[in-house]
DNA sequence: TGTACATCAGTGAACGCGCGTTCACTGATGTAC
DNA sequence: TGTACATCAGTGAACGCGCGTTCACTGATGTAC
């Protein structure tokens, strides 16, 4: 299977990016090969480098497309439904047990922000537009002067809070942590 | 230099423990090598296995110790200057620019809790143990049935902040996440 | 207490393995005429 | 439109490298007498 035609190329790119957006946040990136990538890509290792300049270079096309997904989405839900529908819903879906067991297709910033916070500056500079896209949204529905602080907060109680139950070894624990951030956020989004 | 007496042994096998969750907590786990740690430790590679039954035995070790470490300083500040003092303390060393810097010497769970996390059951457990820990002693000096779920989100707030802060790319927007942290720690931490 | 010997903490070379990356190769695609 | 040829997406073997782990070895420690 010799020379794809231009589209054939764009597509198994995508293919790539996407595979490697959901493996780096199931297992971390240091733990998924880019042979790992392009198998599930359906392709083999050697033809990576047709499309990345090295692994660094799909993390960072990885973490940008997840986070594009993630808030376009949400985004799209505020313009629809209004901010304080979306954000709540936004905070139920991302304290669920779905998200809880779904790393891969779930927040970037909490699978991502610990081991890509030791990564180079590009990467960081993308996680640091993905939270500050987020506080701005939680920020627009909240009363106060200190709405900015509170969203950043929150935002910092659901990555905290999504962490503490993926690592806890019962589904009894992991439920009572999430519901423990549930209030915690409803408070926070209560007016003072 | 041959066969150490026992007692150099044990010094041994302390400071391995010691260097292992001083870089674990720095580099992540995966991206820290026993001979790494060896090497910090004033050893050779060969050596481990004399203390070790493999990298994992150790890395349950280091988490334990680290985990040990820091929250018998704090129940021992409890003691002294009792619960009210230490928890605004604790929370303020915990959201501070120093341990935002030292990851190596700082707290295990916000350092850890995410590759920990896919981790064994046994090194879950152990962050469980932490976690639990931790909240019990938040939860003693919060008022209403709820205190017990503030506890658990105001940990998750902290173990959030600081990871946050970390991946920050500038050092202002890493003390203004910081700060946002303080606020909604402290507007958790009041009375309703 | 002194002697003879087994033990074993630590060394450093060596192992198999998987990683990221390179490269010669294939043959359909894309292009120039 | 048809032909000739350069391009290049994808393949799979091969590379150097660092990893976790093993092992033969050394010689002071610990122990049995």
């Amino acid at each position: 299977m010799p020379r794809m035609s231009k589209q054939d190329k764009a597509i198994s790119h995508a293919e790539i990016i996407k595979q490697g957006s959901r493996l780096f946040r199931e297992y971390g990136i240091e733990a998924t090969s880019v042979g790992d990538i392009m198998n599930a890509s359906g392709l083999t290792h050697g033809g990576f480098y047709r499309h990345f300049s090295g692994k660094q270079d799909l993390v960072l096309a990885s973490i940008e497309f997840a986070v594009s997904e993630v808030l376009d989405q949400l985004e799209q839900v505020i313009k629809k439904q209004g901010a304080a529908v979306a954000i709540t819903q936004y905070v139920d879906l991302y304290l669920s047990i779905q998200h809880m067991k779904k790393r891969g297709a779930g927040c970037p910033l909490a699978a991502l922000i610990e081991e890509a916070g030791r990564s180079d500056d590009a990467v960081r500079f993308c996680l640091q537009s993905a939270m500050a896209r987020v506080v701005e949204v939680l920020a627009k529905s909240m009363s106060g002067d200190q709405g900015r602080q509170k969203a950043t907060g929150i935002l910092a109680a659901l990555i905290g809070s999504i962490q503490m139950a993926r690592s806890a070894p019962s589904h009894k624990t992991a439920t009572e942590i999430l519901k423990s951030g549930r209030l915690v956020v409803a408070l926070l989004l209560s007016p003072t």
